[in-house]
DNA sequence: CCCCGCCCTGCAAGCGGTTGCATTGGGGGG
DNA sequence: CCCCCCAATGCAACCGCTTGCAGGGCGGGG
């Protein structure tokens, strides 16, 4: 009933090898004859099944997108631009959730469910164990890390050390000393070190001013306008207010930004908040950020993949670190 | 060099037949044989070819996702839902992004693509045309539309209308007589309902109360928090602002409320605002909603997905319509 | 004690392409 | 004019698993 290769090579009056060959457009195929074939394919309305052509070529012409969360603005950015880019060359996205829990008792991501199924991997700053990153190399096809590093794969992150120090410097250049610092858990071992080079970047430019900002300073929160909002809610506690707070990313900054309204604090009057990603709903609150290019991280990582895919083991371990710059709006200016 | 059904058969000392009927448990297989089967296959690490798999029992366990976008939150959110409870059940998501653009020069896309590839779809509230929706059912696999109703498939939505209704009427019972409308454009032709249908609520129940809002009440934005704010800047000019404004989504209402503080207007002081969704941002900031179970919806579309493919046929032609409730927060409140 | 049936298992024919290798037909050089 | 080589095709052997059908063994009923 579906119409098979078999049947395009007796409509085009040639052996079913050359119309596999003739539709791949594979060079050992007269110009004329492709010509033919195609017509006829079309005619037909044939579409090679992927199984078969999986099966006998051993390409699966998918990639997998490997991810703790699809819904997070970030991932999603991410998730969209790759997908696209994979589109655009005749390559599905496989969505690839792993358990997104930092918790030690999730049960681990067997990579092995992979074995076959894809021809690379882009993988999203994930809280993976040393063991489930194996598990995954182990699958040898190439993969790019978006947004961490990871020895022996292709990466596409941004310097965050450099991100926590600009955001900083952007802050104390406006007079502010009392900086307080809302982002990732230090503790956390896992594979995701952006929060704690964003920390470490807020430390570092903080004591090159000569600051050491005091311990509840550095407020603990996983990347949400919840948890911001409830660490912008401690810091107002503090006896010691801060006059300014860099949060580790927009969402987070979002909630700090609502805990200090609603605590009556005027913005940036009394409390200057600036955040990392450039959201989308940023703009529009006009709240001051270090811009990244998201769905530049997506595109590029699948650029990469699909490259040493192709055969160029030349970028077989490109390490890309794109550039982030300041965007000043509305949430940021000097201390009263 | 891989581990094949045969090196398992071989282990276990039975055919291969009785391998590929016992890791899939087929009641026809004893319960000694399964387990020898199982620790053989465990022992060498056996891992099914999916394509083989595929090719030869013309099963896929794989669903198609199909979205016009994958960053927006409400998609996400839903996307991230779809494929947990996919993966849950051993199926995989495939993401297959639609052009998102409403304009009419976009490429058509072409379902043919998917034909052989997937057991399943779930589309999501995308803005596809007629002809593209043909060709999704011509590939004759059960699907269900999530946000969007459509004739002949599944589905699982919100009533859109007694959303506009609803949210209208809190702010009519707060007092609100002039309230406004910011959401998407009535001359969208395509199969995108939800804001109409809001839109229509919204009409139908300021109607009901007696009032006849002014044409320029009702503002027109897409789903993002830039256009809600432009839409809520044209609402400021107007020499008879409205006291409370009801958008379609939060995301637009972000928009909104910071074009109105920016303005001046305190909220909810001299300015209302509720949105749809109860987005993961809007509980931080205090944001007045309807709020739908939008994971919900991802995880019943992919119920119902996998229901019929797994034979169910009785709910073949299912329709949920999920509930959505007010959620009051900060943002509403009596007019001056 | 024999025969019938039921359970399990094995056989082998696909599923629909891809590709190494052989084959065919010309064109150009000696 | 003959031979060699290259370009374009065809042949057929897989790729690894599923499944209809047949076969073998065993228990129970007649």
């Amino acid at each position: 009933m579906t119409v098979r290769i078999e049947d395009v090579a007796r409509a085009a009056g040639v052996s079913t090898a050359t119309v596999s060959r003739a539709l791949r457009g594979l060079p050992s195929v007269s110009a004329e004859t492709q010509q033919i074939v195609r017509d006829a394919a079309a005619e037909l309305g044939y579409v090679v099944s992927r199984s078969a052509s999986s099966l006998a070529s051993g390409r699966t012409l998918t990639v997998g997108l490997v991810t703790p969360y699809a819904s997070r603005w970030y991932y999603a950015t991410v998730i969209e631009a790759v997908e696209r880019e994979l589109r655009a060359v005749g390559y599905d996205a496989l969505l690839v959730g792993v358990g997104a829990s930092m918790t030690e008792d999730a049960e681990p991501f067997r990579a092995e469910v992979l074995r076959g199924r894809v021809d690379g991997l882009v993988i999203l700053t994930a809280p993976l164990t040393g063991q489930e990153l194996d598990g995954l190399r182990r699958l040898t096809v190439p993969i790019a890390f978006v947004g961490a590093g990871a020895p022996g794969a292709m990466s596409v992150r941004i310097d965050d050390l450099s991100v926590g120090r600009t955001a900083t410097q952007h802050l104390l250049g406006l007079g502010h000393a009392k900086i307080a610092y809302v982002g990732g858990d230090p503790a956390d071992r896992r594979n995701f070190a952006a929060p704690l080079d964003r920390r470490a970047g807020w430390l570092s430019a903080m004591r090159e001013a000569g600051l050491d900002p005091p311990a509840p300073y550095a407020e603990i929160s996983d990347f949400t306008a919840a948890t911001g909002r409830q660490a912008m809610e401690r810091l107002l506690e503090l006896p010691e207010r801060p006059t300014a707070v860099f949060a580790a990313s927009d969402d987070i900054a979002f909630g700090v930004l609502s805990a200090a309204r609603d605590a009556g604090c005027r913005v940036p009057g009394d409390m200057s908040v600036i955040g990392v990603d450039d959201h989308e709903i940023s703009a529009a609150v006009g709240l001051t950020t270090i811009a990244q290019p998201v769905a530049e991280h997506g595109r590029l990582a699948a650029k990469l993949v699909l490259a040493v895919i192709g055969g160029d083991d030349s970028r077989r371990h490109e390490h890309v670190v794109l550039p982030t710059s300041l965007v000043c709006r509305e949430t940021t200016g000097p201390p009263r």
